[in-house]
DNA sequence: GGAGGGTCTGTAAGCGGTTACAAAGAAAGG
DNA sequence: CCTTTCTTTGTAACCGCTTACAGACCCTCC
């Protein structure tokens, strides 16, 4: 690797000058400029990052934290591919690059005593490495966690998590929207028994959720029994169990919106299994659309996030506060409702 | 942050025998251990990583590439999520981060002249962070650029792509023997006519899954007619395409395996068009176990692959060579047959 | 012609670690 | 008791880059 000193010697001017030429090229007058540009890139100069981090005490990475929730083996991100798509494109395009920083549980945390639950370390871990920011990414149990990186005064941006914190905002869909076009796509067809299948009571998105489906229903002079709200935890099984208990009840609502696809999955597999005919006995609407919700039978209408999307705000929002701007407000990314055969 | 000099003073004793408390402690006596050990717990002190980096030429963190291809915008990796996930904790176990670096089209790379295409930019990038070593996972067209990263001498672990160089090597799935595993499992079900839709001709695990394919078929005394082999790529339109052919045949086949599950969905659609039932009249198998395999309908008999193991395997491959081990042998991990209903 | 003010450049002191080398002290051997 | 060897420690150079500071030079203006 050529250093700047073997530039510097072969252009005959000072490493001061060298350095200059990338960081402040003004103040470095046009002769010298062109020589050492020219010499830099024929010998494929590079600076090395090390060296520039522990100088300027910046280095071109953001931290990303994904635990994997050891208390649910088989959790998955409903969107972790498109949002690593939208996060990484748009930290590349300003030369940033993603760190995924161990995981709670690893030996290299419990060596320096950390765990989600002890965010300190990791807080520490960013310094050590000079990050510019933190995005978290939740793993469905890490926001009391991610709670404590915002307190820190570290940028941080949270996606589907409400944080706050001196330097800290979060990116998630405009969810209470969502909500609430699903029930006018509901009611437009027709239906007056609308029943919902919610997130974790604690979990933001999930509340929003819930808050446009009341909202929506009042609008629609439609009452919400209490009955006809049940609570899930995003997973499948709990939507079948959900959708059980509702098909049982005295007045079963003909239409549900489920918060999320997966429990809408399985609301459809309860139907199935219970006779009824989607959608034209039940209608069934979901939140997310992940891969799976075009495929199952009837294809499942849905709302669909901007996956990408909040990638990139994510990116944005923590971009602009590394390079010093004020925090942005939290950002919330339109939904777009897409309508597949579980409801007509 | 406290700095290692702050502790030698506290301590009364030098910088570099602090240092040695951490990189070297059986070269300071007990005494002197134990009392610089207890005032950097006290003070909570970690290594600044930019500075030992520089010094030490290493930084505690592998690359990961990963690049999203433009060319196919939709598609997305078959396990991404799970792969991470064995690769983090893996990587973690041993206190090493994994850097997602930038990708090609991004303004980063631009700016260094870099694409995948052109992976000098990639190594140069490598060294000057003083990553320990790359992990390759592929977006469906990237092997050539793969074999350039292999040839530059890096530490470099490819998934599910043939690889060679100096400390190169490769983890994918047991390729044939899963194949080899479906045709037995057709044949035991009583099928003869039995056709396959591969992945592309130059991928090494769509090669594979024939190779085992036609190993097996031949072990059971069966034929397969050049028309029996259809070639597809992976995604789910081939598959259904790749079908339609076979339906049309004037003996079409009643058993397919299917080199993906996303092409044995398309291949099921294709039989649902074609008015064929599912498995009385074709038996289809597919290759993955993806999330969709269990929820179509009918579920899909497939080989799962061990997704997080492979993550695994690519960690130890790469951390072993970090370490100075001699590179590996590629690793080819067993594959499990899922029955379901596709194939009964 | 000299003071005042820019512009450009080099010197050198960091950033926070690691480690070669030398020195000092202790232990071992003759 | 002296030499040799081993253990432990400190000094200082170095990793490669940034940047405060000061000096050199050239203009402009009175």
């Amino acid at each position: 690797m050529t250093t700047i000193r073997e530039i510097a010697q072969l252009c005959g001017v000072s490493v001061a000058t060298v350095s200059r030429v990338f960081n402040q090229p003004l103040t470095v007058s046009k002769e010298k400029r062109e020589v050492v540009e020219r010499v830099a890139r024929e010998l494929d100069y590079r600076p090395n990052e090390s060296a520039r981090a522990l100088a300027t005490k910046r280095s071109g990475l953001i931290g990303l934290v994904w635990d994997t929730d050891h208390r649910r083996p088989g959790w998955r991100h409903p969107y972790l591919q498109e949002l690593l798509i939208g996060l990484k494109s748009a930290l590349s395009a300003h030369g940033y690059h993603l760190l995924m920083l161990a995981t709670s549980g690893s030996a290299a945390l419990r060596a320096v005593g950390a765990s989600l639950a002890d965010p300190v370390a990791y807080v520490n871990m960013t310094r050590r490495h000079h990050l510019g920011g933190l995005v978290l990414i939740d793993s469905g149990s890490d926001a009391p966690a991610f709670a404590a990186f915002a307190q820190s005064g570290l940028p941080c941006v949270a996606v589907d998590v409400e944080v706050d914190g001196p330097r800290a905002t979060y990116v998630t869909s405009d969810n209470s929207g969502g909500a609430a076009m699903a029930v006018r796509h509901l009611v437009d067809t027709g239906h007056r028994r609308i029943a919902t299948i919610t997130g974790p009571r604690a979990n933001r998105p999930a509340a929003d959720r819930l808050d446009g489906f009341r909202a929506a229903m009042g609008e629609a002079g439609l009452a919400v029994p209490p009955e006809y709200v049940v609570e899930g935890d995003f997973y499948r099984p709990s939507g079948q169990a959900a959708m059980r208990s509702l098909i049982a009840l005295p007045e079963p609502p003909t239409a549900v919106f489920c918060a999320s696809d997966e429990m809408a999955v399985g609301a459809l597999l309860a139907a199935r299994h219970a006779g009824l005919r989607v959608p034209d006995e039940l209608a069934v609407v979901g939140f997310d659309d992940i891969e799976l919700a075009a495929l199952v039978d009837p294809p499942l209408t849905t709302l669909a996030q901007d996956k990408a999307g909040i990638g990139v705000a994510a990116a944005r929002a923590v971009l602009t506060m590394v390079h010093g701007g004020d925090k942005p407000s939290p950002a919330f990314l339109p939904t777009r409702l897409v309508v597949r055969a579980s409801s007509r």
